[in-house]
DNA sequence: CGGCATCCTCTTTGATACTG
DNA sequence: CAGTATCAAAGAGGATGCCG
């Protein structure tokens, strides 16, 4: 990218990670760890490949990102977030937060990764009641089923399936993300076609605050 | 800009604001205030004037950015953030911080605006001594004169001049800078050329932490 | 396969000039 | 002052090819 040529903190940030790309391929790495070129294309349908690459090289000159070859049962080399490279998570949580209000228009043609929905899960969830027993809410929306758990008062988000989860919660991914942060009322989901399994108090435990925008 | 396409608040708001140069006319109207045209553009050199007039309609239509013809006397347009506009500040801020670091390599060819410096002093100044009376101090730096001043716990940080500060810091801007947010300490600015003068409390008052890396 | 490089087309940007 | 018009250059998007 063209440098802006301010002597100014914000345009400098932008000089590195401004382009186009660059901050979905931080949040790729960011939400998934060490991967690999071909997962990262997958998380960021539409780009180039030549883009992708050319991305990677400038992420590593400007130290955000480590190139490692996986070690030999793998056979293939790993991209992932250097330490100054995580310093990038406040600038994604901004703009989390500041998209979020964007979340309530459906997905439409959009794509749906739900391992995306981990960073506001994690981001906008709490555990309410720390000092009980954890649950374990498990999510059905996009393409593969998610796990919410309170750990220590915050609430960890990841990929996978609960064995026995206080609750699940499945639909279209609006109704799912409005009802969890807490723009949606459960009544009202479910009005819309939200599937919501077991203990109601599982939900009123995690949910987010937000009255108005999901 | 192009949607990414992606039901993902991060890219959804990068869809709204990736653009190139958006979020530094989001940074210009948020330290500026209501501006005029003209001023936008010199607070943002090198931007195509047609760019200018783009972003801003874009930005309108997103309802970022009000427009407003200003009273009679002036005959200007102004435009000006919204309230969601002003939503974008945490955005700017984790920017700002991220790019902290990067501001250790002086200006060289880099435009300078002194106002730019309001936002990482408001950002990065505390007022360690909130109960004492308070402080004000000039800095010469840049196009032109700011001043600081402590403000109930608060460090604020305006354009002009001060009567009777406690103190002038003056010199290059990243002696200044890195003086202020505490990269660097005092005595080795003064090696480098910084002036300081009046009282040495003053500075340690607002000063940030930040050990390494102004 | 995984990790690119090349080629081509199309869009966006930057620079400059001009206008109500 | 607040833009629009024009045009060359840079960058993005898409398809395909190559190589270990």
């Amino acid at each position: 990218m063209r440098s802006y040529g301010q002597y100014c903190a914000v345009a400098r940030a932008l000089d590195l990670i401004g382009d186009r790309w660059t901050l979905l391929i931080a949040r790729e790495l960011y939400l998934r760890g060490p991967s690999r070129y071909t997962d990262l294309r997958d998380g960021l349908p539409g780009i180039a490949t030549n883009l992708l690459a050319d991305r990677l090289r400038e992420l590593e000159e400007a130290g955000l990102v480590a190139r490692e070859a996986a070690p030999p049962p793998v056979a293939a080399t790993l991209f992932s977030l250097t330490e100054r490279g995580r310093e990038l998570r406040p600038v994604l949580a901004a703009l989390l937060q500041f998209g979020k209000p964007m979340m309530v228009a459906p997905p439409g043609d959009d794509v749906v990764r739900s391992y995306w929905f981990t960073f506001p899960a994690e981001q906008f969830l709490v555990d309410h009641a720390p000092a009980e027993p954890p649950v374990t809410i498990e999510v059905r929306t996009g393409d593969q089923p998610l796990v919410l758990e309170t750990v220590d008062g915050r609430v960890r988000a990841r990929t996978g399936t609960a064995d026995e989860p206080d609750a699940v919660i499945a639909g279209d991914p609006e109704l799912v993300l409005g009802t969890l942060t807490g723009g949606l009322e459960l009544a009202e989901a479910k009005r819309r076609g939200l599937r919501y399994k077991g203990d109601p108090k599982a939900l009123r435990r995690v949910r987010g605050f937000t009255p108005a925008a999901a």
